[in-house]
DNA sequence: AGATTATTCGGACCGTGGTCCGGTTAGTTT
DNA sequence: AAACTAACCGGACCACGGTCCGAATAATCT
């Protein structure tokens, strides 16, 4: 039902699944296995769109995919891994747009321009899925190694060095995804009840600044 | 043993425990009410000595403690909590130091300097105790309502409104703040091998364009 | 096709966080 | 001091995440 999820790949390959978002197709997996995890991500999608993000439980998963509860672990190591695969589908809107959209998130707009309009664009993204980016949110040692954040990092360094702004490069980079961290702006946006517009007022402040010669 | 842990209050009386730093005392807990917190800390503290912050059980606690495992969580509400009022303790240190220690963290050095040292100090006294911190580290949605936290951003907003930048204060704050948490510092410094005085030159970095009009 | 081998399947099993409630004990009232 | 009440105590109990390994199955080789 609902037929959208379709990816391949993130297998659990290697020591570590890390969910990269990034292609690197592990050779063919077997038929059985495809089809299995084709099945959890439709069920955990199902399920998830039923109870609520972070009422996901794997058992619950396993057996609406009519599945073995082990089968859910190996082929998506842990909880987080499954709500990150399920993230992917719908970060790839987002990378999409800011990678090879149009202007003035996507290339052809000045670096300057693209980066102001990456903060916005971020902030609706993720406000518009909370509960999925937040219950995906996952243990403190691989928060910060996920795909999603080391492609939006990389975007951001790229942006920074063609327009030279004068500071370091690679530390702002990170300090200014640390305003759109999902938490935080959860926090900020229903606890201390900012509106969006606010937020988007402040990425673009700190960025006017961070454009200005320092003296 | 080592006997240094002896605070009372932090008691589990409205619907929430949420820790607050600050003091509100509810009225006198019971005797053995007391004495089993303080037999509780002494106890985890040990543990956390012995195995690590990470490793810590709450049935461990309990045992060493020689108290049932449901005094634990009434004391402390749950995990978190506990890690929570372990880190109390050493949060008062730096909260004594930026609110009425020697200039220029502490009062009598103006505004402007406050917050350029403000930084450096919050950063060495996280990378100081990196274990404790990041276990401490609670679920999503109380990760900004600990009272160590409220306590550093009141600070902050007070030393922005006395400077008198020209920015949404508050919001400033919060995202200066996003630089310090401790799951990023640690990123920053163990992952990523940025050494601490580059995090705290970036902090005056910020710091230093936050003064200067915008125009 | 039949044999061989690598991979997957699945559910029993475990550890840990967290809850619950009958029995007990500390304050309080008379 | 005795009775009373509210709070506390403790360990049995539950749910969920995660592991493990014998059985089953797909791909590969001869």
């Amino acid at each position: 039902m609902s037929g959208g999820i379709s990816d391949t790949g993130g297998e659990r390959g290697g020591p570590i699944p890390v969910a990269l978002t990034s292609v690197e197709e592990a050779r063919a997996p077997r038929a059985d296995a495809a089809r299995n995890r084709a099945k959890l991500l439709e069920a955990a999608s199902r399920l998830v769109a039923e109870c609520g993000a972070s009422n996901l439980t794997m058992d619950a998963v396993a057996a609406a995919a009519q599945v073995g509860k082990g089968t859910v672990f190996r082929r998506f190591g842990d909880r987080n891994g499954l709500l990150v695969a399920l993230l992917d589908h719908e970060e790839k809107y987002l990378q999409e747009a800011f990678l090879s959209g149009p202007p003035p998130l996507g290339p052809g707009a000045p670096a300057a321009e693209r980066l102001l309009a990456f903060g916005p664009a971020v902030l609706r993204h993720e406000t518009s899925r909370f509960d999925l980016y937040l219950a995906a949110e996952g243990p403190v040692e691989r928060r910060f190694v996920v795909g999603a954040r080391r492609l939006r990092l990389q975007h951001l360094v790229m942006l920074l060095r063609e327009i030279g702004v004068d500071t370091d490069v690679e530390l702002a980079a990170e300090c200014l995804l640390a305003r759109l961290d999902t938490p935080l702006v959860h926090h900020l946006t229903v606890r201390r009840e900012m509106p969006l517009e606010r937020l988007e007022r402040g990425w673009h402040d700190q960025v006017r600044r961070l454009l200005l010669p320092t003296w």
